[in-house]
RNA sequence: GCACGAGUGGCAGAGUAGCUAUGCAAUGGACUGCAGAUCCAUGGACCCGGGUGCAAAUCCCGGCUCGUGCUCCA
């Protein structure tokens, strides 16, 4: 079996090789933590996330790199507005992003460094770029000139520098800035008075937007590394410009090897977007399904696709999770055999994640087995498939936890409830079906719902 | 305007020429007083218009629609 990737770059699947054998280097954009993390953000996290168990299922030892742009001038307007320090804004929404991508089964990234502890290394190369002829220091702050390499220009998007010039159109004027030519973009931005600062030896001033992804990954893992994921919108101009950065700084290219892009959020057939007020954050969407109901809708749709979050898609993944979860405790105490050929169905899951994460094919399988008797080695299967890999399974102690809950609630309104059923069983003998389906009703609008089976009746809360 | 990507049954999604996946939903039937669960069965699609092929969802040309980006005071 081949792992193979879809590569941004060559816009083809390329089979996975590693730079190094048995090992992979992995980086992917983190946020910028102006506000709480949103259904963009965990689209983003929860495809890498997958991205990130594949491999390593696949025997490669993993090294995972996220960021953390935690100075940057929407940071500043957030402090400014609500006046405390810069610090304060990012530490609360890194603190909420770890929060919910903790209980979304986002597995922990190797390294989360952060711009601001990284300042070193990057004044170090903004230096050997300017150094190299490659920037060039203005009366605001430090550029990359774009001239200086123009053959790197459009890898990702395919743009040349013309046509760039073209679609900029009326929008491309003399802005104040101390560019040379208006597709340069800033390495270093100094200060404007109140705005915080490091020294460097272009004066006091913060890193731009791209610079910091190049020293990070420079710094993790030298000059050519194996992945780089993002946002789709991430390709241009910030990919790009990493590019130049890192590949004019070492002299070395590819700088990367897969360029990865997840695809978007829509709410409803249209964009996400804090304009048209259907701006979900993840926490907002946590009050109406859990996360890992909201983890199975996500990965339910292969990440480079586009999702429409559609209430009807929605409340589809969440009946299905808590399908899988209940198919995951009846294999528990199950000892028949089993009616379909796992084998085979974990050789599909395998090939579709293969197939460029294909999470989509992957959970088809999923749910043939759930679909099954749910007879011996169903609970293997789902541990290792639904578990480990997609990770839509919560600890087996937190449903321990959560059964006994449902035990101490039954046990707590037990009596009465069987109270009822003796009475409905006895207007069922009586063939009194309107007394006997009013009870059911009485008893659905407890919380209970009833089912009737070859045993009697049983009765589950919910 | 330019670039890149996408348009397959109710939804999602495979599929680079012939055997028309798959999952969920739907419909019919079985079983149940009914409901639920389960089982069996079924229908249904390839954005539009041309072209090349014995044969096209799949190749070519043109068009339409949607998404993202086009440099950080969008």
């Amino acid at each position: 079996m081949v792992l193979r990737v879809y590569d941004t770059k060559t816009r083809k699947k390329r089979v996975f090789k590693s730079l190094e054998s048995g090992k992979v280097g992995m980086y992917v954009c983190g946020i910028t933590p102006y506000s709480k993390s949103h259904l963009g953000h965990a689209r983003c996290y929860l495809s890498f996330d997958v991205v990130h168990r594949w491999l390593e299922y696949r025997g490669y030892e993993v090294n995972y790199v996220q960021n953390f742009t935690d100075i940057d001038d929407k940071i500043i307007t957030v402090s400014i507005a609500e006046n405390v320090d810069y610090t304060l804004i990012s530490q609360r929404n890194i603190d909420e992003f770890f929060e919910v991508m903790d209980k979304m089964n986002v597995l922990r990234a190797d390294h989360y460094p952060r711009v601001t502890q990284t300042i070193p290394e990057i004044i170090e190369m903004i230096s050997e770029l300017v150094k190299r002829g490659n920037a060039y220091s203005s009366k605001d702050g430090v550029y990359f000139e774009i001239d200086s390499a123009p053959e790197k220009y459009g890898q990702l998007t395919g743009q040349t520098l013309e046509m760039v010039r073209a679609g900029a159109g009326g929008r491309v004027v003399d802005t104040g800035s101390g560019k040379k030519n208006h597709r340069d973009f800033a390495l270093w931005k100094l200060a404007k008075s109140g705005e915080p600062y490091w020294e460097s030896p272009w004066g006091k001033g913060r890193p731009g937007w791209h610079i910091e992804c190049s020293a990070m990954s420079l710094k993790h893992f030298g000059n050519q590394f194996d992945i780089h994921g993002g946002g789709h919108d991430l390709r241009f101009p910030h990919h790009e410009a990493e590019i130049f950065q890192s590949e004019c700084c070492t002299g070395v290219e590819p700088v990367v090897n897969y360029w990865m892009h997840n695809g978007f959020v829509n709410i409803n057939g249209e964009k996400m977007s804090k304009s048209l007020g259907n701006f979900w954050t993840v926490r907002d969407t946590f009050e109406k399904y859990s996360p890992l109901e909201l983890r199975y809708a996500l990965l339910s749709i292969p990440y480079r696709s586009p999702i429409d979050l559609t209430p009807e898609f929605l409340e589809d993944a969440a009946k299905h999770h808590q399908k899988l979860i209940s198919a995951y405790v009846d294999s528990f105490s199950n000892e028949i055999q089993v009616d379909i050929d796992l084998a085979s169905c974990g050789k599909s899951f395998e090939s579709a994640m293969d197939d460029d994460f294909n999470s989509r094919g992957a959970i088809i399988e999923v749910q043939k087995v759930i679909s099954s008797n749910r007879g011996l080695g169903v609970e293997d299967w789902l541990e290792k498939y639904a578990g480990c890999i997609l990770g839509l399974l919560p600890s087996k102690d937190e449903l321990l936890d959560e059964s006994k809950r449902n035990r101490m609630a039954r046990e707590g309104i037990a009596e009465i409830v069987e109270e009822f059923l003796v009475e409905r069983d006895k207007a069922r003998k009586n063939k009194d079906w309107d007394r006997a389906d009013d009870i059911r009703d009485e008893l659905k609008k407890m919380g209970i719902s009833i089912e009737d089976g070859e045993d009697g009746t049983s009765w589950k809360i919910g």
